[in-house]
DNA sequence: TTTAATCAATACGGAACCGTATGGAGAGGC
DNA sequence: GCCTCTCCATACGGTTCCGTATTGATTAAA
């Protein structure tokens, strides 16, 4: 990967993403970021018309692949037990140092407490997501009802945990997801 | 409650426990916050070295709170399994607007991802919760493994959940730890 | 009443950032 | 060879914040 003497938009989003993964929300900024690209503002000055913009290209990318990128996956698998076995699957590898999947995730989540825009962007994602998860379930045959929030919480909460800790996800995942699949009529 | 005319270090980092679940870590200095206290800086540097002093004693009062409030409240009840459905209850009460209690954790939470510190004191706080948690499963005869970190992953991204929709946290976590409950020996 | 201690107001220099304005370097079209 | 377009550097004024120093006001003690 050669890098280019020219920045595009696109350059400054992703490096607004390591950024916010490493740094947090108050190192998305124009002058700071320049300095990590090593060129000045100018550049961000001419990519993007001022710094709210450049939150919402950020958000705007985040959120067009946060929600496909997760149901393309699952969407190749047939029956819906095996597609719900694949979620505990991929939340065990958070993949983070991404922006498109389901990395910079949690990142996102914490910039929302205190950006009105991400966190309703976050919202709708999380709405699209449980509203698969609990098309999932009925296709299993299950009360979606309280099933789907709790999947999907569980998979918040494991994802915000293993920032800190170096736990695997999987077990605990799996087990939920089991304990559930069980519960289904055959 | 009658607001006194002076103000001690704890009505600064009670302030400052507002601005961050309001608005986020970047609220937590001294000239913002003395605008919401109708002071000047005068007396956030009268209180505190600096910045980072106050973000300790934030931390500080939080830590000292956070295990044992919830530890408390369940050390009451005597056999396990209440003990357990109790924490579910409590889940559904976030009774945020607090500092002490189980509020503003989601907001302590997100600014982990931004301050050292703060990630460190959260981790101890999560360590100490699981293993409470894990005690409780022991004491019902079941694995802890996988279980205590699902339960308290459950709660975590509830929590995260309740900060953007209306949602009902109870019927979750209840399901949950009924499901659990059911795999116990009698 | 004087004195001392506590808490807050004010004023200051310095740093970091925003957004704009303008100039310059390089590549391609003509 | 010039022109134009794209992208970045530089320089600037304005804002917000930090931390310190100094002074002022209020309360409590002596």
């Amino acid at each position: 990967m050669v890098k280019s003497p020219q920045l595009s938009a696109e350059d400054w989003v992703l490096a607004g993403f390591r950024a916010l993964t490493h740094k947090g929300p108050h190192a998305l900024r124009a002058e700071p970021l320049a300095r990590d690209l090593k060129v000045t503002k100018g550049s961000f000055y001419w990519h993007f018309k001022d710094v709210a913009a450049f939150h919402d290209a950020m958000l705007t990318l985040w959120e067009t692949r946060a929600f496909h990128d997760i149901a393309d996956a699952l969407n190749r698998i047939p029956d819906p037990a095996s597609r719900l076995r694949m979620l505990a699957e991929i939340s065990a590898t958070p993949s983070d140092e991404q922006y498109g999947g389901i990395g910079a995730e949690t990142a996102i989540r914490a910039w929302g407490r205190s950006h009105q825009g991400v966190a309703e962007a976050v919202r709708r994602v999380d709405g699209q997501r449980i509203a698969y998860v609990r098309r999932i379930l009925e296709d299993l045959g299950l009360a979606p009802d309280p099933w789907a929030r709790l999947v999907y919480a569980a998979y918040v909460g494991l994802e915000d945990q293993s920032t800190r800790d170096a736990a695997d996800n999987l077990p605990a995942m799996r087990g939920m997801v089991e304990m559930i699949l069980s519960q289904a009529p055959r």
